[in-house]
DNA sequence: CTGAAAGCGCTAACAA
DNA sequence: TTGTTAGCGCTTTCAG
């Protein structure tokens, strides 16, 4: 409630001294005994800045946006604890939303940024129009940096290793001694599928073996869509001998699905997931599944996206330290002998 | 990009006149033309309004804080997408956040709150020192509204009618033909949990049987202390035939004890758990849960919020439509003979 | 070393 | 029916 000019008052000086003070300004040479008279006048007085005032003078407001499709998605929690950390450092606040909730107001949306009302967007595509209208209003105004995703262009994108993580789920069904391995894949922007196809793929021919297209079946992002795509692979006539589930939530849907089939896991089948999250640990059986910085993913956008917002160019960043770590559970083993 | 006074410019009219106009003043009186004019310029220039600037003339920024324990809780999600989707009604921004976060750096979580970051706060309570003290920076600035809690004085509260979930959970049981019903208690505030515990008990003598301390065990409200508070319960002499878990996470992680302990849900034990979220549907076996309107607590939430943002006094509402429902799914069964 | 003042974009009260 | 203006609280340039 105090402003600067009661401060000012209170200390016997002028604003502007207050002002270049509490902001740190060293090019301010003011007496020592002056800066304490400040100092305490602006504690007695619990001095606040005013927000808006000082996002009105220096046209920044402090906050970033973040939009993600269903926020209660567990493994985009890891990513916003990061983005949330690593804004909190420099000062800036997060602020969550959810894509097609902007997309069905884009109006509305494009007042608020146009508005000022964000200096920056993060945002996670899925490869729906929603994604499209979004990021073309949101770029079009502040900077943007997509989240595990691959852009060029006046859009900054930051992704973890899906290939590396993808071989490596399928290289420990490999070495385990399956030579069947089907692929239940994402979907959503492109290129975080093929990414994540290629990973399998290549696995597969580094072992001699074939990455069959009839092995992949639609894991889509969803228990639900995980579901689907389990039960569609147990109706062929061969089954695979171990499932590589590009995204938990699939590999959830997947585990359920072969519970109502009455195919065992993992002695019918193995199943390795990818990302972690807490269920993944509750689940039976436990899930087996690789590991990804999700966390530094968060934090990096933002990084990011601060160095577009001082005028930086916007590139795409790669994250490959921490490298993706398998967490062994228990829904894989050796195949079955027959 | 463009202000009021461009447009003002272009349309060859005051700015105050425009101001009045593009906000819907209508003790405006312009001729129609003129208004046409307006309404053109603005188009043309693609105007809108400065979000800062007008904060700052109104004092009032247009977004809520939501304060949670853990964002990544499905639970929650419900609770937020309804304070979302009424925030964004009533032309507010939602801007979610981590209690314990705002509770670590209370130094600038007070800046924030009386620099006029955000109009009101919505505050999920978990009982820790963290919800005390941000509690205490926050109503002290702003009007605050606890969810899913108990209240009087200065900050409103909003709660769904946890009493009458767990009631119908444990009648469900009783109606199978349990006798001896077991509950894992959340923890948190003590509301909260003494209104499901009394749920519980009255459920029980009403059937005219006892509840017994004995049979309360520490559920707390995460799927680990979930597991350890069955793994204890299955510890005991004798078991209960039923367990009533007063959290699904809870209930998630009791239902992994049993699996780990060679007790099978539900031949060996019934569970039923408190919220619906989706892995639950998902789980081995799906769980049986009571669902509240946790949609609606979000978005009455807001309401309130509003309403005290308006001056009106705080005051405590309880939701008692939708009634809580049974959602029956594999997790319960009538008790083995023996 | 410190003060004065302009101005960010908007709203609302008051004039004309 | 429309115009003028003060001022929200702050930062920053320029004088002194």
């Amino acid at each position: 409630m105090a402003t600067l000019a009661d401060v000012a008052k209170r200390a016997g000086v002028s604003v502007g001294v207050v002002s270049r003070l509490l902001n740190g300004d060293d090019t301010l040479r003011a007496r020592e005994e002056t800066k304490q008279r400040v100092r305490a006048a602006a504690a007695e007085l619990e001095y606040t800045p005013n927000y808006a005032a000082r996002a009105l003078r220096k046209s920044r407001v402090g906050v970033i946006g973040l939009a993600v499709h269903d926020a209660s998605n567990p493994v985009y929690s890891e990513i916003i604890a990061g983005a949330q950390a690593e804004a909190t450092k420099a000062g800036y606040a997060l602020m969550l939303s959810d894509v097609d909730a902007l997309a069905t107001d884009d109006e509305r949306f494009k007042r608020f940024v146009s508005g000022g009302a964000i200096d920056g967007l993060l945002l996670q595509r899925a490869g729906t129009s929603a994604d499209a209208l979004v990021s073309k209003i949101a770029s079009g105004e502040v900077p943007t940096v997509l989240l595990n995703d691959h852009t060029r262009g006046a859009i900054g994108s930051v992704a973890v290793d899906d290939y590396a993580a993808a071989r490596l789920a399928v290289s420990h069904l490999i070495e385990l001694g399956h030579r069947d391995i089907a692929l239940l894949q994402v979907d959503g922007p492109r290129s975080r599928a093929t990414r994540r196809r290629k990973g399998w793929a290549d696995a597969l021919e580094a072992a001699g073996l074939e990455a069959r297209a009839s092995r992949v079946f639609r894991g889509g992002h969803t228990a639900e869509q995980g579901y689907r795509g389990m039960s569609e692979l147990l109706m062929e006539p061969t089954l695979p001998t171990a499932v590589f589930a590009a995204n938990v939530l699939s590999a959830v849907g997947a585990l359920s699905a072969a519970y109502d089939r009455d195919v065992q896991v993992p002695d019918g089948i193995s199943l390795v997931g990818l990302h972690d999250v807490f269920v993944a640990d509750f689940l039976q059986p436990r899930l087996t599944v690789v590991r990804l910085p999700l966390f530094e993913l968060g934090a990096r956008a933002v990084t990011l996206l601060l160095s577009q917002m001082e005028n930086e160019p916007a590139r795409h960043e790669s994250i490959q330290t921490p490298e993706p770590v398998m967490v062994l559970r228990a829904s894989t083993a050796p195949p079955a002998r027959h």
